[in-house]
DNA sequence: TACCAGGTAAAAA
DNA sequence: TTTTTACATGGT
């Protein structure tokens, strides 16, 4: 007979984000997600990190409210891990989800454009998240090159599941986002049979192998004050164009003053709130971003959240 | 069925 | 130097 193992949270932290903020808007955005790997559902975050080593089950709610925010957070270690320092956690989560960002300069920096003004009474309290690691950000961009994101997504979930390091709870099995050392030693084939073409599986093997080997370091970027300067470098990895380089900055370095106009996603959108539904080119996507000063990036993701719920006009 | 989808590198012109 | 092509999956 198999005895019910109970698990018990090895820490219960408090964090206190800058207001406004709205931990249920802003986590939204993962309520799609896959339950083993990452999702937001019913009021809490769960997602499974492989913290030094250690695959730990984050769960983070909101015990607060928008103008006075305040979240919880339980860290618990898988079946045979070891519990990670408080401090750690609060970093990952603090980061993650940019607590500590202040949208008041966002909110009127963007006020003359009826749109985002809109977007932004709309969406109060929204900040735009970041991955865990810079790694994460640009594999999942390179990913989700060409296809749509809903293939992507699958794409990644497959990957993860087939090379992600397993955390156990109790019952349930969760992944955490691959290590580059598991990329790096993967066979080629495997990509392939994630459903990549056989080119991005080499680009994911290939810079996940020059990480291992210290050729690359990626968090030498977060350095780098010039934006541009981040594109350009990031463009002599293979497989890593402007669209990638973009993407990757907004989301595992958060530039907020990267925007990703070659995006044929973010130009639809943009289309449909601006242009009349009327297709744009990346000029005039750059056009509209102008005014939005050194917000572009997350008034882009205002946008996008704007399409993921379904409030497109 | 054909075409497109939050592209890129390599080949061809 | 600029333009075309191959690539994988899944929705329309």
């Amino acid at each position: 007979m198999k005895i019910n193992q109970f698990v018990i949270p090895m820490s219960k932290i408090h964090l206190f984000p800058v207001p406004p903020y709205d931990f249920n808007l802003s986590a939204r955005i993962f309520s799609r997600g896959d339950p083993a790997i990452r999702i937001f559902d019913r009021g809490v975050y769960r997602q499974a990190l492989d913290i030094l080593g250690n695959p730990t089950l984050i769960e983070v709610r909101s015990i607060g409210t928008p103008d006075l925010p305040r979240l919880e957070v339980n860290a618990t270690p898988g079946t045979e891990g070891v519990p990670v320092e408080d401090s750690v956690i609060r970093d990952i989560v603090s980061s993650m989800f940019n607590i500590f960002d202040d949208l008041v300069p966002f909110y009127h920096a963007v006020r003359e454009d009826p749109v985002m003004a809109d977007l932004t009474r709309q969406f109060h309290g929204l900040k735009s998240p970041t991955t865990p690691t810079l790694f994460e950000a640009l594999v999942d961009s390179i990913i989700e090159q060409q296809i749509s994101l809903d293939v992507a997504h699958r794409l990644q979930v497959r990957l993860t599941k087939k090379t992600g390091k397993q955390l156990e709870t109790g019952t349930t099995v969760y992944y955490c986002y691959p290590s580059p050392e598991a990329l790096a030693g993967a066979p080629v084939t495997l990509f392939r049979e994630c459903g990549m073409t056989i080119r991005k599986g080499e680009y994911i093997r290939g810079l996940s192998g020059s990480i291992v080997s210290g050729d690359l370091d990626l968090d030498k970027f977060r350095g780098y004050e010039d934006t541009g300067r981040i594109i350009r470098e990031m463009m002599e990895i293979r497989g890593v164009g402007k669209w990638t380089a973009e993407l990757t900055i907004i989301r595992g370095i958060h530039k907020l003053d990267a925007f990703p106009a070659d995006d044929v996603g973010l130009q639809r959108i943009l289309s449909r709130f601006y242009r009349n539904g009327k297709k744009i080119s990346s000029h005039e996507a750059r056009l509209i971003a102008g005014g939005w000063g050194t917000w572009q990036g997350l008034a882009a993701f205002y946008l996008d959240l704007a399409e993921y719920l379904g409030v497109v006009p």
